[in-house]
DNA sequence: CCGAGCCATCGATACCTGTCAATATCGACG
DNA sequence: CGTCGATATTGACAGGTATCGATGGCTCGG
């Protein structure tokens, strides 16, 4: 842990810590991993992230996303938005269609993070 | 899964659906599984989810979690009332002092849910 | 270079949430 | 009983967020 923890990235934050049910978050920490943890605390993000991930070849097109949901286009943006700049969710533009793909190894460390317990 | 999505708690409902990378999450297993999420998604609640987890004995007494905090006591009972009806934290009172404890289940089956990158 | 389609951003609005001070509740102990 | 200490509940307020319609920037095909 050569950065402090004020610099790094939601993402990159999650992955410098033990488990959360081994020994007290520090504020710090905190402040850091609970933003990762609302991008996914909502029902239509954790459908997307879900619809993105179990989606063929592991990625999906915000256009594919749109007829899954009863919302309008600037609201799944909105929520795909989110996700990115949790870091959960990779952002790719090619020709006229925008794919995402799920970041693995941030909801890994997420999990490994609150998953003190079930070891 | 006899039980209809709709009827379970939020703790029940994890327990009972493939991780969400694996297959596309149902609206109603969202709606069900958001509310968990949220619980965690705040800094004071993930520190003071850590801070009885990882606690002498397995579980803490609120007047030991209102000094970690520069927070006002109302404030702490709020977060661990949430805490404790998404079902995250069981409560016990004893005597004058109510003690807290972390239902291991709640946490395992969530990263579960989640967890299907890190297999 | 112009129109069409995909996606993001903006501005507005209604709702949700974190926080506190004040107050209630509930046991224990004189 | 009456008080005191530990928690919970209530009411109020500021800030955050989910949603939409309107609009703007991009890229492709003609």
């Amino acid at each position: 842990m050569s950065k402090s923890l004020l610099e790094l990235t939601p993402v990159e934050a999650v992955a410098c810590c033990s488990p959360v049910t081994r020994e007290p978050l520090s504020a710090e920490a905190a402040d850091r991993i609970a933003p990762l943890l609302k991008a996914l605390a909502d029902p239509v993000r954790l459908r997307l992230l879900s619809l993105v991930a179990s989606h063929a070849d592991g990625e999906a097109c915000v256009c594919d996303l749109n007829d899954a949901f009863d919302l309008s286009q600037p609201t799944i943006s909105h929520h795909l938005k989110q996700l990115h700049e949790a870091g959960l969710l990779d952002r790719e533009k090619r020709g006229v269609w925008v794919y995402y793909r799920l970041n693995d190894a941030a909801l890994g460390d997420l999990v490994g993070l609150l998953g003190g317990v079930a070891a």
